[in-house]
DNA sequence: TTAGTCACG
DNA sequence: ACGTACGTGACTAAC
């Protein structure tokens, strides 16, 4: 049998828009509902494998039934415009994936359906598959159309027998069911007093809504159900009517259902690089060979070959990439020159000789392990796309180009010239952004400081590390027979399905509220359960060894190269606020805050002869908050010098700082942690332990007391909400399409975001400026000393021991310099052998 | 590949 | 009635 898949387009693209977050291309076109119905697409056409594609649409006019039942679905909201504008896009992708789109004007899309699955089941010789997110379609359930019910975490595919297992009558009684009860969602009225229970029963007692209302069809009923129904037969037999699918819709060529539709790749590629869905050619098996069999020049390159570099004649910046072993320069436009088998030294003193302009010059410098002072980069242009959208993942020139140029250039020649090309189309929009300072005077300066940074490493001891990992494997094993052993049985601990199956079913201890998939099994979770059972502590126990071991122990010690040094990766475009992303591995989450954990870093030590000197900004984001609000009481504390929490503390609660105890210092210091992300009384009520009403009072009594923050926090948003991004003191853009969803949570989550993305970015700016400024006055001042790591607020050098106190001296000095604002900028230093001394 | 968990600022 | 603080990366289990 031939297979039929039929998509109930209107709904699948709405479950996509509702179950994934808000995504735009750059330009700010909302892509999530194409993005998830692509998803959906893909996965239901590798599970069926259909012979024949449909995908039905509601044309959005009146119908006959809006027009003849006015208030007909009149409490069914619109359909947001962020969603509508995507509507388009989802049926060229449909097109384009060989759907026969169909959309009857005055039709919905359920009739379209109806019609189509029934003019399957006539044939007789056709499988038909309804993918649709919509119960209502159950009723077209037959032994030859199967309903795949598409949820958010599992689909169901609903033959007949699953539907009488389900519902315990046949999918033909469902409308007479629907007739009863109603359905609120879609305005059908039912019965009053009449719910699924009772309709249910009477429609399998009675087999059908007209045999209910024959003679005898109520029998046994009770008085107050036969009155209900005899009351309402009128309004149930509209209630069936308009729960019906029709299916004699007039679907234009009906013959052509089943004709097979080939895949038009190059409409699929072109919709994908408009919607910047990079990947999504590849998850579907297409590329640009399937568009064309001759690849389609992007543009007229006039390619020359020279042997070295030394032919090389250009005006201007020369515009080079390198993939390690070919170069090639854009000399001007439309020509390059290729350089294969470019010399390494060669190409070193090419780079020294003249301002370069390239896509990632942080990559260029660790490839040819050359230090960045000396190389004159004019103008990166990965760094300029992600200034321009800080919110991607990566910047490959080939994505890059496909975005700004409309072209993805295939081939290093062609590269060059798109590098060029970038260059003018960024150079243009950063100047409209006012995000060219930001460029030449922060990030391309430090991305050699970077280069540097990654290039020396941080030197650790591996055998230490591997001992460590040793002892923390015994108690591990240890704690895990002690787990067992109250469980009874041997389990995966690390498993949180198994896990959560032990505690909770096994062992009965009280489910947490949470639940997703299963049962939560975090730390929060477990620690209220501790006072019940001694398993928890062994759990929690069991936990922290395994993910220090894991994550921390020989991993790192593997990291390391002959020299016992680390070279973490420092992305300079990981992040959407600006700050520095670290990895492979990550050095930025070194335990410290755990006593066990802190004392890895014994194993981060300096080279001999030299000493650690570290340094972190106290309170960075809360000065910054300070005066990006220009709120005089909090400003005030910090000119004075006083304690941050203890003086909020004391303003708060009306007391002086010496009646501020502990315990109320920490609850300012929650609070003041609040206020930088966001606030919102539910978690900061869990995060202390007190109840809502009160986190609501302590949030209510700061904001009043520090008014000027408060009136900062509503214009950032407001200003947000207006413009559709939030800058830093220094210009540097974050976009946040989430302000303009429908969802009321993702727009709160936008209004967090809008107040945070500021405040941390600000302090992202401040320290990479310090940053520059440290390794430059390093280098003047002729000391050993060069920066080795950045952990958000800190930043630590590694110094010849008789170099340290001079070192020292000048990172905190620079640090503090960075900026000059109204309250005092203050760094704290420390120095020893091992991070754990120096911090 | 995704979800859950947990390490950091 | 719902869902709940900002920004990251790594590891493991399980699909």
């Amino acid at each position: 049998m031939k297979k039929l898949l039929i998509v109930d387009g209107n709904s699948i693209v709405n479950r996509a828009f509702f179950g994934i977050r808000p995504l735009s291309t750059k330009s700010g076109l909302p892509t999530n509902a194409v993005f998830g119905f692509l998803s959906i697409l893909k996965k239901h056409l590798d599970a069926l494998e259909p012979d024949y594609r449909v995908c039905a649409f509601d044309v959005h006019e009146p119908t006959f039934r809006h027009l003849a039942y006015a208030d007909y679905k009149g409490n069914r909201k619109g359909m947001p415009d962020e969603l509508r504008a995507q509507m388009p896009y989802a049926k060229r992708a449909a097109a384009a994936l060989g759907f026969r789109i169909v959309e009857c004007p005055g039709w919905e899309a359920d009739d379209v359906l109806g019609t189509a699955a029934a003019t399957g089941d006539a044939r007789g010789d056709i499988r038909t598959y309804i993918l649709t997110g919509d119960r209502d379609s159950l009723q077209l359930v037959t032994p030859t159309t199967t309903v795949v019910l598409a949820k958010t975490k599992e689909d169901i595919l609903v033959t007949p027998e699953v539907f009488r297992e389900t519902y315990g009558i046949g999918p033909e009684q469902f409308v007479d069911v629907k007739a009863l009860m109603g359905d609120s969602s879609d305005n059908i009225p039912g019965i009053a007093g009449i719910g699924e229970k009772t309709a249910l029963k009477l429609i399998a007692g009675a087999g059908s809504l007209d045999a209910l209302y024959a003679d005898g069809g109520m029998d046994g009923q009770t008085a107050s159900t036969v009155k209900k129904l005899t009351e309402g037969q009128a309004s149930a037999y509209l209630s069936r009517d308009l729960a019906t699918i029709r299916r004699n819709a007039p679907i234009p060529e009906p013959e052509t259902l089943f004709e097979s539709r080939p895949v038009d790749a190059a409409a699929f590629l072109d919709l994908c690089r408009e919607l910047e869905f990079t990947e999504m050619p590849k998850r579907f098996g297409i590329t640009d060979a399937d568009a064309s069999t001759e690849p389609v020049p992007a543009a007229e390159i006039a390619v020359t070959e020279a042997q070295s570099f030394e032919d090389i004649e250009c005006d201007g910046p020369a515009v080079i990439v390198y993939d390690g072993e070919d170069a090639a320069v854009s000399t001007g436009e439309g020509q390059v020159v290729r350089i294969p088998h470019a010399d390494r030294d060669a190409l070193a003193a090419f780079l020294q000789s003249r301002p370069i302009v390239c896509h990632d010059f942080k990559t260029l410098l660790r490839t040819l392990h050359l230090p960045g002072d000396g190389i004159d980069c004019a103008y990166d242009t990965m760094l300029a796309a992600y200034l321009l959208n800080p919110g991607k993942s990566k910047y490959l020139l080939c994505d890059t180009a496909a975005e700004f140029l409309g072209t993805a250039p295939t081939d290093l020649t062609s590269d060059a010239d798109a590098v060029r090309r970038l260059w003018a189309a960024t150079e243009k929009t950063l100047g409209e952004t006012g995000e060219e300072k930001l460029l030449h005077e922060i990030e391309i300066p430090l991305s050699a400081v970077l280069a540097g940074m990654e290039e020396r490493g941080f030197r650790i001891d591996p055998d230490g590390i591997r001992r460590y990992a040793g002892e923390l494997l015994e108690e591990e094993n240890a704690t895990a027979e002690r787990v067992w052993f109250e469980a009874g049985h041997h389990f995966n601990i690390n498993s949180p399905k198994q896990l959560g199956e032990v505690l909770f079913e096994e062992i009965g201890l009280p489910a947490g509220k949470k639940t997703k998939t299963g049962y939560s099994t975090d730390a929060d979770t477990l620690e209220e359960l501790r006072p019940y059972h001694p398993i928890i502590g062994d759990v929690l126990t069991f936990r922290q060894l395994s993910k220090l071991r894991g994550t921390y122990g020989d991993p790192l010690a593997d990291a390391a190269d002959e020299a016992g040094r680390i070279h973490t990766r420092l992305n300079q475009t990981g992040t959407a606020t600006g700050r520095l992303a670290s990895s492979d591995p990550n050095l930025q989450n070194i335990p410290v805050r755990g006593e066990l954990g802190r004392e890895l870093r014994k194993f981060f030590i300096a080279e001999d002869g030299y000493v650690l000197v570290d340094a972190d900004y106290s309170q960075i984001e809360l000065r910054l908050l300070s005066v990006l609000a220009d709120d005089p009481a909090m400003q005030r504390a910090f000119l004075e010098g006083e304690d941050i929490h203890t003086a909020v503390a004391a303003e708060v609660f009306h007391l002086t700082p010496d009646e501020v105890t502990p315990d109320l210092r920490r609850r300012a210091k929650a609070v003041n942690f609040g206020i930088v992300y966001g606030i919102g009384d539910f978690s900061l009520a869990k995060d202390l332990g007190i109840s809502r009403k009160q986190a609501k009072q302590y949030i209510e009594n700061y904001l009043a007391t520090y008014s000027g923050v408060a009136a900062y926090l509503d214009r950032t948003v407001e200003a947000a909400k207006r413009d559709g991004y939030t800058t830093t003191m220094f210009g540097r853009r974050r976009n946040i399409p989430e302000l303009k969803a429908s969802n009321r949570n993702l727009r709160a989550f936008g209004e967090r975001v809008a107040m945070n993305s500021p405040i941390q970015g600000t302090a992202a700016d401040v320290i990479k400026i310090a940053m520059i400024r440290v390794e430059r006055a390093l280098k003047e001042s002729g000391l050993d000393a060069r920066l080795i790591m950045q952990v958000h607020d800190e930043l630590i050098l590694e110094a010849r021991e008789d170099c340290a106190d001079e070192a020292a001296e000048l990172l905190v000095r620079e640090m503090e310099a960075a900026v000059t604002l109204p309250v005092p900028l203050t760094a704290d230093c420390g120095m020893g052998k091992t991070w754990f001394e120096a911090k």
